[in-house]
Parts: C-alpha cells; sequence; structure tokens
DNA sequence: TTATTATAGTCAATAAAAGTCAAAAATCAA
DNA sequence: TTGATTTTTGACTTTTATTGACTATAATAA
C-alpha cells in the first residue's frame, strides 16, 4: 500500500505502543512533527482518524509547558466504547419509526446487534456496528 | 474475438497478479488509466465486471491524496471459507420455508449478509457468519 | 498576581485521489 | 436489421490528506 504521510506517522506510533511496557506511548506532539517534517496539526490528523475510541485507542493530552500527548491501546476489559452499538440501535428504532421497517424486523435487528457478537473483541464489534448500519442504509435505497 | 479496453486491462491486470509474490496487485486508478489511454472510471468499470468476489477476486481501495486500488486473487482456502456464508444464507431461506420470518425479513437479512461485511478479513466473515447464524437460531426460541 | 512562553487544539482552505451514475457509442445475437 | 447487452465517456460527488492561521491552556518567570 502506497504510504502516505498519514501512514507513516501512525505506524511509527504504533511501533512505539507495541514496544512499550504497558501497551502506552507518550510524545509531544511539536517534536513528532518535527521528526517527520510536518505541520504539528498532521500529528493531530493522525491521531484523530487512527488512534480513536473505534480503532480501540484513547488519547489524552495537555497543552501549555511540559504539555504531552498520551496513546494508550485499549483491551477488552477496557469495554466502556459501547458507542457503536447504541448508534446501530438508534437507527434501527428511527427506520422503524419512520416505518422503513416494521416493528418485527426492528426487534429481530436488535436482537442480532445485542446478541450475535457477544465475544468479539471491542474494536472488531465496533466495525461491524458501522457496516451493519453503513448496510442498512444502502438497503433502504 | 476483438479485444475490446476492458479486456485488455483485464488481461493486463492478471498479468501482474500472477507475476506477483502474493496474488496481488496495487495501483493508482488514475495512472493505469493515463496508461490505457482511457478515462479513470474506465478502471472502475473493470474492476466492478471482472473483479468481483463472484470470479474469485478482492478489490480494496482509498481515495484521497495517496489513494490506491488493490486487487488480491482469493486462494481456494479462502474461497472454501464462503462456505460459511452460504450456510448463513440457506439457514435464513429455510427459516423463511418454514415461515419462522417472513420474507421481507429473509430478504433483508441477506441483503446484510451479503453486502455488509465485503472487505472485511476472510477469517472474520467466518466468524461473523457463524456468530450471525448462532444467533438466528436463538432468536427463534 | 500578571506577563510571557511553550505547548496542544480547531477549523477551514486546498489538493489529490477514487466512486457514482447515466448518457452515448459500440457490439452482439436473434 | 433491430433490440439487447456491453463498453466507453465525462460531469459531478465523496473521501482522505496536508497545511497554516488562529485559539486555548498550562507552566514559569517577573
Amino acid at each position: 500500500m502506497k504510504k502516505s504521510l498519514a501512514d507513516k506517522i501512525e505506524e511509527y506510533l504504533k511501533v512505539l505502543i507495541e514496544r512499550s511496557e504497558n501497551r502506552q506511548v507518550e510524545i509531544q506532539r511539536s517534536e513528532l512533527a518535527e521528526t517527520f517534517d510536518c505541520v504539528p496539526s498532521q500529528v493531530t490528523y493522525v491521531l484523530s482518524t487512527r488512534f480513536t475510541e473505534e480503532t480501540g485507542y484513547l488519547t489524552e493530552s495537555r497543552r501549555g509547558g511540559k504539555g504531552y500527548v498520551k496513546i494508550t491501546r485499549l483491551d477488552d476489559s477496557d469495554l466502556k466504547s459501547d458507542t457503536f452499538r447504541r448508534e446501530l440501535i438508534s437507527f434501527i428504532d428511527e427506520m422503524r419509526d419512520k416505518k422503513n421497517i416494521s416493528s418485527k424486523e426492528a426487534e429481530m435487528l436488535k436482537f442480532l446487534t445485542n446478541y450475535a457478537f457477544q465475544g468479539f473483541a471491542v474494536e472488531e464489534k465496533n466495525r461491524i456496528f458501522k457496516a451493519l448500519k453503513k448496510a442498512l442504509e444502502n438497503y433502504l435505497l
């Protein structure tokens, strides 16, 4: 795959995280930008597109002097990212309210959403729920 | 039979894939279009008519800067693993025949099965289809 | 406390791809 | 030949990446 700058920064950070003790790395945004010879907001871009809750990461930061950015890879026990499942459920309810699907269909879809993927990893579930929502959107057309 | 431009592009890509290490080739749509002196959407046409899952290929792509199109020829184990999808589809049909679900519900489920997870890795799809089938079995209880 | 400095964040503009869709053209089959 | 199917084309859309000017926040020095 042709690597964009964003790809390279992503890869670099992931290597650092893998090598770390605690699946965690702390950097300085401006310093990293200098390393890759780009503007600091490029780093912000990478963080917001590649190190999100959806992809299984948590980022924290502080501005000002001694500022930093800390990235942590979440494991399954950090199970608080239920956003995508809830979003899918809301979407199903919405479809039912708008009469795009029947109540019975909505119930079936919600059952599958809630029970089929128990035991799957968090970020995998997120991708699945997102894909299902997108497919449902297409189904309506 | 006279070869159409689409045929030539198809042939060209297949040669590249054969010669590759891993039954895989990566191109840039616009670049390839330039090589064959045609519009980029011609390449899209070739991909969507000649490199589909049905014909044993997987295509992935990314838009935007440093975008690409990647084509992978699925191997036997990949194709064999399509049994899980087919099994799920059969099961859905069976549920419909036994009046456990309506025709409309069956159509929706089959649509989701066939389209929602395109681009997911093969083993992942297997796990997803298995999980869906199992959940559907439970749904009936 | 206040001013200064050192960080990181936000947002919008621009660019660089690929995707969509439907009309027009070419080819094929009856 | 003619009607159907396949191919070709291009205008328009969407997605992704890059950049920089401006804003917000925290630590430190005065």
